[in-house]
DNA sequence: GGCTCCAATCTTGTATGCAAGATCTGCATG
DNA sequence: CATGCAGATCTTGCATACAAGATTGGAGCC
């Protein structure tokens, strides 16, 4: 029914609206089962999640979202770092005007996530907060580099639900609006400060998390926080049915 | 008999030495009888090229090394000049120095690529001024950024094999000892301008090769030029048995 | 009760078979 | 000679069968 695209898109959908958690088991036969499609299909996209770090194999143990550690972790918050104010950086260089089709999709994009920072669909406010950054690099015209941005925003959301950071949508979306402004000013590099300044809040929450044991999948199954009651909801068995969707 | 890592791996090497050009078909018959294993292998190794954008399939009709068109360059040459001035510029703001065991790495890259330079073993002065870059980013402690820059060094091979771009391998070797020489002095920034300078001359010609018609593979396959006579001769039928290796 | 070992079960690893679409070749026809 | 059509061939798409390792559960023994 489903074919190989599909499948490893809705696992990062799922990822990023923070409705996966790492380590999840992603059995061949239970997705096979779940798509309506044979096991090949379902390996096409594992083996295509695993070339881009999301999932990992076992050998013949079984398929895993991967787990983040905090090393790696560093390694990716540096990573988006680079790229993001490079972008800024590089727009600032170049000394021309962003397009207004390009301003007016990155601001599109933010009343989007004002809307669901607003509302109460929490899978939808993570998901929107964290695809800015990809809308953001591919409204400045780097496909490239937004589409390892993309699965580099998806390794750092496994890592941030592992340490249950806590996450201020708030607070985000405002840094988010501090990048924009500048720019409808054409002020690149005032926007790549506020980025810079928004990158390096997470990255001190990196630090932080250093200092903690990771907390493992058995624990946060065990102990649930009040907000995060909804999501292992879905993984009880009644209603284990479509976890993805 | 092998695996789909090797397979990849062996691919990637084989563009990166210049053994491979962009259009090649790759099917997946013949791979696995050169591989000596099934086509459901192959097929995973190709999967695993087209998540990183190498390998492309036309349905039905077969898989062929992706043809990068100068928009897409320019988008390669872009991101690599953000990642790998970023990752020096980064250095620089940590005001610390390089470790001594990532410096001794360098020089002895640089030390291989000058006998590579020397010598007259074109493939493998191909690959090692390619994975220089790689070198680089693993040895300033990113290995995120180093396979991201893996892939878009083996795109940016394809393209310019393609558009016959000529390569000084000695004025190249001599931009990379450029960029090195400032990091023994602990100069960071000046190995970032170095950096700068050194990417900016292939931007150049990507903006040329932007003026010409793309060669097509068919063109350079029948009239090759004098320095690529070695290379088009492994491609007649007699010698096609092992083109990889 | 606790420990060991073996069988049952579950998982992925790999090959293969068949289906279906695309291309190519050769023939018939104008 | 050009053109269109049809069969032959080659390609990937996908499902399935079987192999083999990992885990688990329980029976038997100490």
């Amino acid at each position: 029914m489903a074919n190989a695209n599909t499948i490893s898109s809705q696992v990062i959908d799922a990822i990023l609206s923070q409705r996966l958690a790492p380590n999840t088991r992603l059995g061949e036969q239970d997705l096979a089962a779940l798509f309506g499609c044979s096991r090949t299909i379902v390996r096409e996209a594992l083996v295509d999640l695993a070339a881009r770090g999301i999932a990992t194999v076992s050998p013949r143990r079984g398929w895993y979202l991967t787990e983040v550690d905090t090393e790696k972790a560093r390694e990716l918050y540096v990573a988006r770092e680079i790229i993001e104010t490079g972008l800024l950086r590089h727009l600032a260089r170049r000394k021309q005007a962003l397009p207004t089709a390009a301003l007016d999709q990155i601001a599109r994009h933010l009343d989007a996530q004002a809307e669901a920072v607003a509302g109460d669909d929490i899978p939808r406010r993570s998901y929107l907060l964290g695809d800015f950054h990809v809308c953001l690099a591919n409204s400045l015209g780097n496909s490239v580099l937004a589409a390892n941005l993309r699965d580099m925003t998806v390794l750092t959301t496994l890592f941030t639900m592992r340490h249950q950071t806590p996450h201020d949508a708030q607070r985000s979306y405002e840094e988010h609006v501090a990048v924009f402004e500048p720019l409808t000013r054409g002020d690149a590099l005032a926007a790549e400060e506020a980025m810079r300044c928004h990158l390096s809040t997470w990255e001190e929450k990196v630090n932080k998390a250093r200092d903690y044991a990771p907390v493992s999948a058995l624990h946060t199954a065990l102990t649930p926080a009040a907000d995060l009651r909804g999501v292992n909801a879905s993984l009880t068995d009644t209603a284990k049915k479509e976890p993805l969707l």
